[in-house]
DNA sequence: AGACCCCTGCTG
DNA sequence: CAGCAGGGGTCT
């Protein structure tokens, strides 16, 4: 579920509720969720930064040493702050952590998603984390993700998606930026030209940032980190969208596979 | 690039 | 009932 806008928001509303603020209690419903250290080395640390990367949040905690509590949402995972007395989640709750000022739930319906404990420091270099660079820094330029796409012969799309060579872009707005673009999902990463290599380069920023604005796209799972569903459903004009009309030409949206995965486009817009 | 795996729930 | 779902991993 939660791509790189959805982690996004979900970071922006959990840091006024998290930071400066001492974890007094770790409650691990899902032993199975957990990686790395026990979680009981959590208690009376202090939240220093919320940070993303890609898809990833990290959560600061100081301590000598730190420790980092980096956070994979998968497909259906949530992390949602309540002060109390706000209504309890119930299903699929895996671990809760306890604050002076409301709890923090983590729920995943799949399972997909994991928490992870990890010593403060280099935490780039973890395995999980060696990811591609992030599309909506300044230095991402046209001429890195030719730099990328250069070469390969495997469908733009699946590059795109690839976290090791670009981090952050999932099904959704892989979609909605090769729309947006008017490239073909399945062209090879290699044939795009330069002037569809800089129109990508810009759709992707563009459909990130809009989509951030937006507070993420929620179709059923995906919650912000106090429980509000995002709005940029509204606004995808390929994904989910199988024989209604391309909102720039009006030929029916078609969907096809891709490495197990639906994707959609315009047959008419994309080339 | 594809198949299969992880897991639960919803839809047709 | 089969098929599908925003994540990723591993193995051909």
């Amino acid at each position: 579920m939660p791509e790189l806008p959805e982690v996004e928001t979900i970071r922006r509303t959990l840091a006024p509720h998290l930071l400066g603020q001492v974890v007094r209690a770790v409650q691990l419903l899902t032993p199975s969720v957990w990686r790395g250290r026990d979680p009981a080395d959590l208690v009376g640390r202090c939240v220093t930064a919320l940070d993303r990367r890609g898809k990833h949040l990290l959560i600061s905690l100081d301590g000598s040493p730190a420790v980092v509590l980096h956070v994979h949402l998968g497909m259906t995972g949530r992390l949602v702050f309540l002060p109390p007395g706000a209504p309890v989640p119930e299903r699929h709750v895996h671990a809760r952590f306890s604050f002076d000022g409301g709890e923090l739930y983590y729920q995943d319906t799949r399972r997909f998603g994991y928490l992870e404990l990890l010593p403060g420091g280099a935490v780039d270099r973890h395995p999980r984390l060696r990811l591609g660079p992030e599309p909506l820094d300044a230095d991402f330029t046209a001429g890195v993700l030719q730099g990328m796409l250069a070469g390969r012969r495997a469908p733009v799309k699946a590059v795109l998606l690839d976290q090791h060579i670009l981090a952050g872009v999932g099904n959704i707005y892989a979609d909605e930026a090769l729309h947006r673009a008017g490239v073909h999902p399945l062209r090879p990463a290699g044939d795009l030209s330069q002037r569809e290599v800089e129109a990508l380069r810009d759709a992707l920023r563009e459909v990130l940032e809009e989509a951030i604005s937006a507070r993420g796209t929620t179709f059923s799972d995906y919650r912000d980190g106090e429980g509000q569903p995002g709005q940029f459903v509204a606004h995808l004009r390929v994904y989910g969208r199988e024989g209604e009309a391309c909102p720039n030409c009006g030929t029916p949206v078609a969907r096809e596979r891709l490495g197990g995965r639906s994707t959609y486009f315009c047959p008419r817009c994309q080339k």
